[in-house]
DNA sequence: CTTACCCTTTACGTTAACGTAAACTTATTA
DNA sequence: TAATAAGTTTACGTTAACGTAAAGGGTAAG
């Protein structure tokens, strides 16, 4: 009783129009080995997984990863059939990464603080301008 | 009565070692216009202000912002004599980077959730093999 | 004086992440 | 059937942020 558990699928021009980024990106991280969409002929097709993990490759750019590092971290969820020490290692570059996140926290509150700061400023000096 | 406040002065190889980037790194960041040096003879002469520009390039680069991008924001920092039409362009300028800034946090957040995840799972996976 | 060290400028090389163009196939529409 | 649209591969071009090497000046120690 194999079910055909209907699987969204997206061309490549849909998730290009969805994520706003050019198809040559989109092939490029498949270059990377960051994503292996399935083939229809030797056109690709994307389903949700896919979609998934180019959601997750912006967000990464936007937080300043490379590829390369986003890649390493797709490869930390395959965490099956992994040897204790392999477990161990993969928890050492867990660790690592949260506290570059943390010192990245740390200094976004800063600049968000002097941006306060500046924003004060500018006020001040309007209302100064104002009564003039 | 011109006091001479003195003032701690660095060489390029000072903060070299300090920040722990190259000589390159901090020359390359004068030619961008993001810092400018005082001189004696030919040999660059760095003061506290030099050096608190340095450390926001170095904040600025693990948020993943451009040289320019962070050279856009030292501008921002000489708001004196600027008219209100100016001022509110840097309002804005402001917003839009706070926004980015939150995006960030949130984008942060989500990722140390699931690491904090992964961790838990490589723990239970751990466990299991111990009793074995 | 010369050796050593630190500084300088000039300039070509390198990597990541695509942009862009060429040349071609497949599918749909007029 | 011809044109249009969307897909493909191949490959050279581009930008940011330095790396690296060459060629040289300034000064303090041996």
């Amino acid at each position: 009783m194999t079910q055909n558990i209907s699987q969204a699928k997206y061309s490549i021009s849909d998730l290009s129009k969805e994520f706003d980024i050019t198809t040559r990106s989109i092939r490029f991280y498949e270059d990377q080995g960051l994503i292996f969409p399935a083939r229809k002929g030797q056109t690709r097709i994307y389903n949700q997984r896919d979609k998934v993990r180019l959601k997750l490759i912006l967000r990464g750019k936007r937080l300043g990863f490379s590829l390369a590092e986003t890649g390493r971290l797709f490869e930390l969820y395959d965490v099956d059939k992994t040897s204790a020490t392999q477990l161990n290692t993969i928890m050492t570059l867990i660790n690592n990464k949260k506290n570059d996140l943390k010192q990245q926290l740390e200094d976004i509150n800063a600049i968000l603080i002097e941006l306060n700061d500046l924003e004060d400023n500018c006020k001040i000096t309007l209302k100064t301008l104002e009564n003039t």
